[in-house]
DNA sequence: CCAGAAGTTGCGGGTTTACGCAAGACGCGG
DNA sequence: CCGCGTCTTGCGTAAACCCGCAACTTCTGG
């Protein structure tokens, strides 16, 4: 068996390598990537099937380099080892697994032991393993009890990134109106309408800023999503040129 | 020598912790706390004057916990280790250090050779030492020429805490124009305008969000700034009740 | 002491947002 | 086939926002 290991960090990365070593004897080769972009040249170069990557790093982050790997092989098996159980990664995680694919999520706080038994499931047992916390977040995600619908997390990406409500209309081939539904109830959810003290007075909140930030502070957001989403634009926009 | 350690992450914790024996043989205590506010109390407790503080951690962000630190022993000798050098990072920062006081902030992605020098320079010979990027980015922030000045960066974090214009004249005491004026110049400075194809319609973008979104991919603000705003702001509501 | 730069305010008006109201469109179990 | 809940869409309005124009207040260097 051969490990692919895609970690930012060296003193990450040289746990990495022992807890591999360590959980996995039958694995006689560890490489080494450094980086997103180099992660996802030695997957191709090497076949690899079986990667733990980061999320987080620097340059190109855990979910495109997954993204652009899973493409040429949906059967590798991937396990992301996180900092954080952000909703934004977790969401933009399981937007790109395709499915029937192994792969894992497993927080850089779990300790090594359970690090090790994610290792040799999937990689031996072939068999998904989401850490708990992470788990009890896709519950609440998909299971829209408390969670976003998918147009309500669309449409928050959106003003996120700046757009006006005509120009989300001709992005999503929607009309203003319907924009503008979608924007209510995101802000329902998200319960932007705290009245703010502010004495008597009006005092209210910038509804489309202020959704935003809460969904920042909620982590429904962060860097590596909006950047992502930034990328995406910068894609549409040129493509009707 | 007493050295105290507040860092979130166990591995870098204990290469802190080798770094700085082998550094500072003359120390012969090393203290550990592994979050902002364990930190706060073990420095209280033994009135550490050695302190290596690493931002971004998942409760109390190393910046708050400086800050108290240093309010109550201002004298304190702080070296910040961060994996980045993020604007919000660095203004967050000098906006706290007190005067005089000796700091340094060092990037996690320098090499041992030059930690270790950093950790002499502070807490022996009693001097800042500030890594070459972050220092760059200062320079640029103070001397104005392409950076924001105060008045600008104020009011770039007030719309990203969602605040109206009105809001935001009663909280800065500014009449509206004026708040209206600060922030076209900071759409100014922040190049907002780009009109982005959409053929050959108006498609603009909705300025307040969308310089808020550039803010965050330059970086000029992160989850820790916007998180540090937030309870300033609801302080600042609190106290008007 | 004055000219000029920089920042603050008021006024006015064009545009965008937020949202109530109401008419259709679509899906789905009975 | 009907009724009902969930989207979508249009219309209209009040508020908020963006910003040009122009009069004032500080400051600062000469």
């Amino acid at each position: 068996m051969k490990v692919l290991i895609v970690e930012d960090d060296p003193l990450h990365r040289s746990y990495l390598h022992e807890a591999v070593c360590a959980a996995l004897p039958e694995c006689e080769t560890v490489i080494e990537a450094a980086s997103g972009t180099t992660g996802e040249t030695l997957a191709r170069d090497h076949k690899s099937a079986h990667i733990v990557m980061d999320l987080q790093m620097a340059n190109r982050n855990g979910i495109e380099a997954a993204r652009t790997i899973w493409k040429e092989r949906p059967e590798t098996r991937i396990l992301f080892w996180s900092n954080y159980s952000d909703e934004a990664y977790v969401r933009g995680v399981s937007r790109i697994v395709p499915d029937g694919a192994a792969y894992g999520y497993v927080l850089k706080s779990a300790s090594d032991e359970r690090l090790k038994l994610a290792l040799r499931s999937i990689f031996v047992e072939n068999q998904c393993v989401i850490d708990r916390e992470v788990r009890g977040l896709q519950q609440k995600s998909l299971g829209q009890n408390n969670g976003f619908t998918d147009s309500e997390y669309e449409i928050l990406v959106d003003i996120a990134l700046g757009l006006t409500d005509r120009a989300i209309a001709r992005r999503r081939n929607l009309s203003l109106r319907s924009v503008q539904n979608r924007l209510q109830s995101l802000y329902d959810k998200l319960d932007v309408y705290q009245t703010v003290g502010f004495e008597q007075e009006d005092g209210r909140f910038n509804l489309r800023t202020r959704a935003v930030t809460i969904a920042f502070l909620r982590k429904l957001l962060n860097y590596s999503a909006l950047e992502r989403a930034e990328a995406e634009l910068q894609e549409w926009l040129a493509e009707r040129a």
